[in-house]
DNA sequence: CGCGACTTTGAGTCTCATCAAGTTCGGTGG
DNA sequence: CCACCGAACTTGATGAGACTCAAAGTCGCG
């Protein structure tokens, strides 16, 4: 039973009331699971393919990215534990991306055909999609406002807190330090700058006793001046859930 | 019966077959339209507010930008004629953006209560509204990648395109002309770059015999040429739309 | 031990922001 | 019909932030 991609999904909300029977009697549609295990670098999916299944990232981390006729490269999304990736191309049917491993991990498909099934039998269950995939479309967005008008210090701070509230949130880490497992040229190619400049912003924030880096490991020395550094306001992150008004079609 | 907002959802889409007697069966349950007039700064929501409807823009063009605590400002959608408005807002119930109306305009709203009826009584037009949704955060994607490692010259002439892309597609013009209602400070801040440069950057275009802009009416002289400079491929506006996936699960 | 991937550091350059001063143009009121 | 006003735009000068190229340093791993 797919019990392992619903615990994922579930996993992200407060909703614990009206939840289980809906559950319990989606998992009868659902076809074996098939958990994989995957090595940093190998392929999830790759540009111009079709898309025929979500994934649900159960450990490691992931990236998407847009490789351009130059041969430069533009990181989309950075997907952590727990993250539901291709959620934004069940309507398309079509990778415009490439997505890779970062580290090694293990991944469960969930073919779209049981998918549209739920569409069908759950409307509980479509909402809390439809929720997921605009927290999405909101992290984008947020990078957007990142990425433009705001220094490359500032930036890079952003994204450190970011990473730092969600694997809080989804309990992968405790403390205020983190394996992070992004090349410095990864996190040029996600915040648009050159490699050799995330070196000297990582030396300067270093030097203001804010972070410290030592191979992939990162430490978050004063989280609450970073934040100010990054005016990050970590409410983005939350997915906002208005139970009533679901709860109203429920029945 | 609320067929103007229907119509403009599902005038995006190639299907015919079994679209009919699915919006028939919809519409009982739909309120009745109002249909509004808007001008040109009127305020369609604001940050902080509930969001409790959808608004189809009839006609007009309007935008939603977030303010900075310093006062500056990022232009995140621009909207043109026939969008569907506040898809993102409808998991989070509220607004984290102000919207506002860039021209005078005609917007009909859609209450969520209804789209969450919606859920329960039709999978296909779930499944459309999915669709619209990902759509957009392609766009955001799109932008993204646009938005970082491109020049000034670049990300303009791609803006340009996008929307002359979009205004064709729904045919709100069928020339290389149309009218670019933002100011060079929208379109700053739209893009990422200071007014000042935007008015250099047009002059940059208009002196390669790109484009001409006077006033607010824009004439694309040389498309080829101009997609060419923005490394422009409208591809990704395409909402593309796996009939058969879905026909599946229709009956 | 040494290879290769990753990172650091330095020097020179360029794009674009900022500040400031003018210009165009439609609208308004005399 | 003209003068003036304000919003939008243009143009010039200057400087900061970030890129590029290049070379040296670090570190894990075979």
């Amino acid at each position: 039973m797919n019990r392992i991609v619903f615990e994922s999904i579930f996993r992200r909300f407060d909703i614990h009331r009206t939840l289980e029977q809906e559950v319990a009697a989606l998992l009868e549609h659902l076809p074996e699971d098939e958990l994989r295990h995957l090595k940093a670098g190998d392929s999830l999916w790759q540009e111009g393919e079709n898309a025929s299944s979500l994934i649900v990232l159960r450990s490691g981390w992931a990236y998407s990215a847009h490789y351009h006729k130059d041969g430069s490269r533009q990181l989309l999304e950075t997907y952590l534990p727990g993250d539901v990736l291709g959620l934004c191309q069940v309507a398309s049917g079509n990778r415009r991306t490439n997505a890779v491993m970062l580290t090694d991990g293990w991944v469960c498909e969930l073919p779209h055909s049981s998918l549209l099934g739920m569409f069908n039998d759950s409307p509980m269950t479509t909402a809390l999609l439809f929720a997921i995939a605009n927290q999405r479309q909101v992290m984008l967005a947020e990078r957007q406002i990142m990425m433009t008008h705001r220094s490359a210090k500032q930036r890079l701070a952003h994204f450190i807190c970011e990473c730092h509230a969600r694997l809080l949130e989804t309990g992968e880490t405790y403390r205020d330090e983190f394996l992070l497992p992004l090349t410095q040229q990864d996190l040029a190619d996600t915040l648009g700058m050159s490699a050799v400049h995330v070196s000297r912003t990582f030396s300067q924030l270093a030097a203001e006793g804010l972070v410290q880096r030592r191979l992939f490991q990162l430490i978050i020395l004063d989280a609450d001046k970073l934040r100010e550094v990054a005016a990050f306001d970590g409410r983005y992150l939350k997915i906002q859930w208005n139970e009533e008004d679901f709860s109203i079609t429920e029945q």
